[in-house]
DNA sequence: CTAAATTTTAAACATGCGTTTTAATCTATA
DNA sequence: TATAGATTAAAACGCATGTTTAAAATTTAG
């Protein structure tokens, strides 16, 4: 009774799984097509090249974060006092809601989110800009509500630094995870590091310039 | 009446080049050889593999960096009264005597880390692990003398928290630095997206963790 | 049911990579 | 200067990649 699952959506779920793992340069359409058990073929067939299937695989996270993320913020941004830790926290469901995509999204989200960064740099940020330049805005709206003493280039940098930080975390993420459960005997799930994060993060936002 | 330089050296310093400007999988032998006016089994003939190559390009800049880190880190280790804060700005100066390894090489160094961490995860910090391990020990000792509240693996997940912020930085900075400048008519250096850097760090660190 | 359109398949293509080989050339020493 | 050793040079090797081709199979429509 389960419905056929198309070629396309094959691919798809095999690709985010590899890219997550090891990024999109150290994986090979025939690494993908093997796991999604497709024709070589079918990636440059359906989505053109290896390119748009991984603006493809991206999309698909982000229409459901991006909207989410907004709302959470609008929501927000009513409030009067308004601090850098709760704007922050905004992220929380969004994240948390990419598990309707599917099991385990959240995490493959934020690895995503790291490689793309950090392989692709300029890409992503000017999809992210054409498609959710306005969420974007509204999240530097917002931000600056919370934080007004700092300027719009300080905000700019310090978002920036956050990114910086999170993708990292995300992509060493499973390396430093080992390592905290050998050195410490602490195993932590990969949610339980964007609790250590969040506070690093909305205390290096509020430090005082200069 | 200069001196003739080495092949070894023409390479190492085509290499760092640019492997700080594309990263080490986007950078090939053969761009490397080019650049250095030398041919191109004289990588393997002089360094063996590509792998050791970037390994000799590191330690390089290592061999400089830690041992005045080490330096700047014992000075600061005796005072009674030690803020976070102050034990990064224990980075600056060692960072900026880097120039005597050539000019631009603070920046070139920042660069060859942030990729070093971003594509060859496990093998940089195995390699800093090993040589300079007990600068690192230091530099935990003294981070967590001026904060003592942090149990260690706060300390721990903090100090790549700072690491990935850091080197997403200098990774993306190039970048950043261009939006910065149309953004907000603010062109900033290498150097002074560090003088950003470090506050937020600092706060960061000095968080009150949950 | 048949014809047209879509999709899948296997194979090859073109390119770029790190590395190796083998011979030529340079350099230092005896 | 003659010779042994170190270095450079050009070419090719083996392999993996993304992509394209052209035929076969399947699905869709009339």
């Amino acid at each position: 009774m389960a419905k056929r699952i198309s070629t396309k959506d094959k691919i798809l779920n095999a690709a985010e799984l590899l890219f997550a793992e090891h990024g999109y340069e150290q994986t090979s359409l025939r690494q993908i097509t093997t796991a999604a058990d497709v024709n070589l073929a079918s990636v440059n067939y359906h989505f053109g090249s290896k390119k748009s299937l991984i603006q493809a695989v991206m999309a698909r996270y982000l229409e459901v974060f991006m909207p989410a993320l907004a709302n959470q913020l609008s929501a927000v941004q009513v409030r009067p006092q308004l601090s850098t830790r709760e704007v922050f926290d905004c992220f929380r469901e969004p994240l948390r809601s990419l598990s309707q995509v599917r099991r385990g999204g959240p995490t493959i989200f934020m690895s995503l989110l790291g490689f793309a960064y950090a392989e692709i740099q300029g890409h992503l940020r000017r999809y992210i800009l054409e498609h959710y330049g306005d969420i974007v805005q509204l999240l530097m709206a917002v931000l600056h509500q919370a934080n007004p003493k700092l300027s719009p280039v300080d905000m700019f940098w310090r978002l920036h630094f956050v990114l910086g930080a999170t993708v990292f975390t995300q992509v060493s993420g499973p390396a430093l995870r080992e390592i905290a459960a050998a050195d410490f005997g602490e195993h932590l799930a990969a949610d339980e590091v964007v609790d250590r994060l969040i506070p690093f993060l909305a205390g290096g936002v509020d430090a005082a310039p200069l």
